[in-house]
DNA sequence: TTGAAAGCGCTAACAT
DNA sequence: ATGTTAGCGCTTTCAA
């Protein structure tokens, strides 16, 4: 590939012409304009990203970290991120960490060697130790939260209201006069996991209606989890059973559904099913679940779009901006023809 | 961030010095070894990768093309890519190009302007000009592509037998008793559309069945159009309607299972479904689909470790490696309790 | 083994 | 408006 200097010999004129020429920032009279132009495309010129880079002390690059790229809940998010940056010419690159703390530690120090602008990070359900993320932040490294947020930590975030989803979601199943909800919790030690248990917990009392230690099955947001509590509802004597179940994420409610199929439970006949997080794809199969949508595509989206102001210093406040996006619920066949007594 | 040269200047050594320690590549006596480690740790250094970059000609970054992240396809061979790249402690970065030449073209630029070591392709079904690919490859840059593949094309390539795929599928669709299958293909100028189709041909002809023109729906790979030309299926009169199909992928058979639903036709009851593409998700749910599952995290995988090879220049033979892997027929019940007659 | 210095390709400050 | 040049932070000759 040409280089610079190799355009500017062409083109009769200096390297910093033809650099003025590439970035516009100074004004080139037409004339040499046209000639470094010229030369340009005859040798298929295109300036080395990486040596502007080291100059400017900007990647134009933005890091994502998320737990697993193939957790349905994060594709859409990814997207809209990466729709967004690319919309300010900026490239997004996405980590993988499992959720692992210790991987999402090496992760931030490849982005600081790497000199990425600026981090989206959905962070780890267990990080207790928030230095790594304070020192990447104060050495100038802008950073937004995405869907999980740890109060006290001074960034920007896209979260949305986890207590008042769920809160819909469980008075949607006792207006249609389910008295025994079951609630399939992720791990409440964790903020989302708190809030969304909160939600089931607030639309009980608001009814009036007592909390059930037994219906409550504290889990890890994972399915296997969900899966083995599921059976644990299920045997328990008839009369004690949930008639519906109140699911905190999607991949606990994929394990809900495989248990509830071992057992030869229907859903909606024998249970009803609502679920925090909406599956797409999930929607040509049955049933079709009611569940508690986010706009995961616009968390990513509007996240990306936050993290750039920050990058172009547009955003004068320097105190944290925390964006609630509103989740929608979508009422389906997983809550409707219920036909047992709602106990 | 500390630079070389402030760790050089605490530990009282020379740049070279503590480039040399840091890399590994000479050896550095142990006393001087122990002043440099120990000023990069007071210090908190961690080499400038852009710099490296500049200066060493790679980045360590390899890149990936896919059309959308979004289809369920996608996921798990971005995984596997990414999981190989970190194991030989490359990068990956993802490009969406909604499968849109144009979008390809541009990222291609991008790639060489940000000197990327390489890159795995799942090429655009529409290219038809290769020669900016050529010229990628000829400025140096390994490619290997992925799913697709150009015949021509000097570049290596992770593929799945599309061919013997299909055909097992339908044949097992025949042991059945179904005589009257249908195909909803994919796009047939594209080399998997064409292939997929193959295999149902082949094995109609195996078992001496005639291809039944109006049986056969050719469509985009797109939901829509599998939509469509299912309904068209389903409005034949009943002794010309199909008592299978089979579908050339996931995206197609979402669109199947929608106009299924829609005209009350039940699977199986009422007609098998069989599919190329198994969608793990989709196991949560009914019906269990019948299909043609393809090792996509291995081909992300293998993909990524070919490439890898080539930028270490650990493939001797400069001829283009073709790796095939098998698919695997999962039997389910999408293609179970047929009580009509197969006629 | 170690240090000095050139140079990767670019931008930006400065001089003209 | 244009050219000259220092220097971004690193690796890698080359000498010592």
């Amino acid at each position: 590939m040409a280089t610079i200097k190799e355009v500017a010999r062409r083109a009769g004129v200096s390297v910093g012409t033809v650099s003025n020429v590439m970035t516009g920032s100074v004004t080139v009279s037409s004339d040499l304009k046209h000639r470094v132009n010229a030369a340009v495309r005859e040798l298929h010129y295109r300036p080395n990203h990486v040596a502007r880079s080291l100059k400017t002390r900007q990647t134009k690059t933005i890091g994502m970290i998320i737990s697993d790229i193939t957790n349905p809940f994060y594709p859409q998010m990814v997207r809209g991120a990466e729709d967004a940056a690319l919309q300010h010419h900026y490239m997004l690159v996405t980590f993988n960490t499992d959720d692992r703390v210790e991987r999402e530690d090496q992760v931030l120090a490849e982005l600081s060697a790497r000199k990425m602008d600026g981090l989206l990070l959905v962070i780890a359900q267990h990080r207790t130790d928030m230095r790594p993320l304070l020192a990447l932040h104060d050495a100038g490294m802008p950073i937004v939260c995405l869907d999980r947020v740890n109060p006290g930590l001074p960034f920007d975030s896209v979260t949305v209201n986890n207590v008042k989803g769920s809160q819909e979601c469980v008075q949607h199943l006792i207006a249609l006069g389910h008295r025994r909800i079951a609630a399939i919790t992720g791990n409440l030690s964790v903020g989302i996991g708190r809030e969304r248990f909160r939600g089931y917990k607030t639309a009980l009392r608001e009814a009036g209606l007592e909390l059930i230690d037994e219906l409550v099955a504290v889990g890890e947001f994972r399915q296997s989890t969900a899966y083995e509590t599921t059976l644990r509802l299920l045997s328990l004597p008839t009369e004690r059973r949930p008639t519906a179940i109140f699911s905190a994420n999607s991949l606990m409610t994929l394990g809900v559904l495989r248990a509830l199929e071992e057992k030869g439970v229907s859903c909606p006949r024998d249970i009803a099913l609502a679920t925090f997080d909406d599956l797409t794809l999930a929607n040509a199969f049955r049933p079709h679940l009611t569940s508690v949508a986010q706009p995961t595509y616009e968390i990513g989206y509007r996240g990306a779009e936050l993290l750039i102001e920050r990058l172009r210093n547009e955003a004068v406040d320097q105190t944290p901006r925390h964006v609630r996006m509103r989740t929608e619920l979508r009422i389906r066949e997983s809550t409707a023809d219920y036909r047992g007594e709602c106990r």
